[in-house]
DNA sequence: CGACTATACGGAGGCCGCCTCCGATTTGTC
DNA sequence: GACAAATCGGAGGCGGCCTCCGTATAGTCG
């Protein structure tokens, strides 16, 4: 694959930096769904520019988000070397979920993006499923994890788990929901 | 309260009837989020008469759901007699859960609702939220329940099962959920 | 330093959805 | 049948999405 681009010219480097900029203000503001329009106004760009760098809602958001989102990635590596499989799984799932709770709206773009793989999302999210797998793997060797969930099933949970934390009042929602749903609600 | 209202004129009754018919099959086909304008279209009505109907989206939702609703409170009811309080209880959710998913993106207005007096589906949801509450305390006197979960926590939990039901290609998708966080993800 | 071309810009314009407002129409009544 | 009250309907203003193409400019070459 080669991934070779030529170079931007000067101007067109410099509003694609402005764009990202205000992309990221207005998605911590307003949430994924921000006005594009509003995006390019601000950053003092035609909006045809900013469709011309980033053709869709999505391809913004992924590039905002694609760092994080490699470092999530690495996450589930390292943590396979950690002495207890399923504290590490659970680490990287409340990690995971905080990255998606980042901007309203976000949660449900992942869950949709991990069945489009036409997404440019879908990429980066399946980097970090097929680094989680590897988790939930030896998670379920150990016997800490239930051997009859999917990781498909984990992601899609923590997704609407992420989703419930946006419309909790209490800021620290998602750690709160992970401890209940793994441990789950019956009395012990 | 006084809910007395002056009989509707002939038109405007038919009207009513006719909006309320296309809301239900526009819902069902597109989400909650259907285009207002097109439902009026479909009825054979202007704009302006649906608005004078139902002055919101929620409104419109509300009388579209309010049946199933009470019916939903009036199970809770029933169910307090039930001999299993746990089952019960998680019954009840199932059954609620399922109402949620009804149409695309109903969770998701449901928990905003659970958080705002002033909606006119308020009254509905909490309703069933008194409903439930006894169910939820049965079912933790009994001791079947985990005595530290409120009321509000299941059912933001409850939504975000629903919600992630709709994002599931499977179709028993909620029922197995619920009992994924019943049982929780730990081995037993 | 110009001139030339590939590259990039920007916003007008078409479409759609939301919601309000008010002149036109219809219903029920006396 | 006439009148008032109730109801209708859609034009119009707003804002968002996205495409298209005439215009501007950066980079290059003589």
């Amino acid at each position: 694959m080669d991934t070779e681009k030529k170079p931007l010219r000067a101007d067109a480097r410099r509003n694609y930096e402005r764009l990202l900029e205000e992309a990221r203000r207005a998605f911590a503001a307003h949430g994924v769904e921000a006005s594009l329009e509003e995006i390019a106004r601000r950053a003092g760009v035609g909006i045809g520019t900013l469709y011309r760098h980033f053709p869709t809602r999505e391809a913004l958001v992924e590039t905002v988000l694609r760092d994080r989102f490699d470092g999530q990635a690495a996450a589930a590596r390292e943590l396979l070397d950690s002495p207890e499989p399923l504290a590490a799984l659970k680490s990287w799932l409340t990690g995971m979920g905080e990255q998606s709770a980042r901007y309203r709206g976000l949660p449900e773009l992942m869950v949709d993006v991990l069945d489009d793989e036409t997404s440019p999302l879908y990429a980066s999210c399946h980097a970090m499923r097929d680094g989680v797998s590897h988790l939930v793997e030896r998670a379920k060797a150990s016997g800490g994890l239930r051997a009859d969930v999917t990781v498909d099933e984990l992601l899609v949970l923590l997704h609407a788990l992420s989703w419930a934390s946006e419309h909790l009042s209490g800021d620290k929602g998602l750690e709160r929901l992970v401890d209940l749903v793994f441990a789950g609600l019956r009395a012990s």
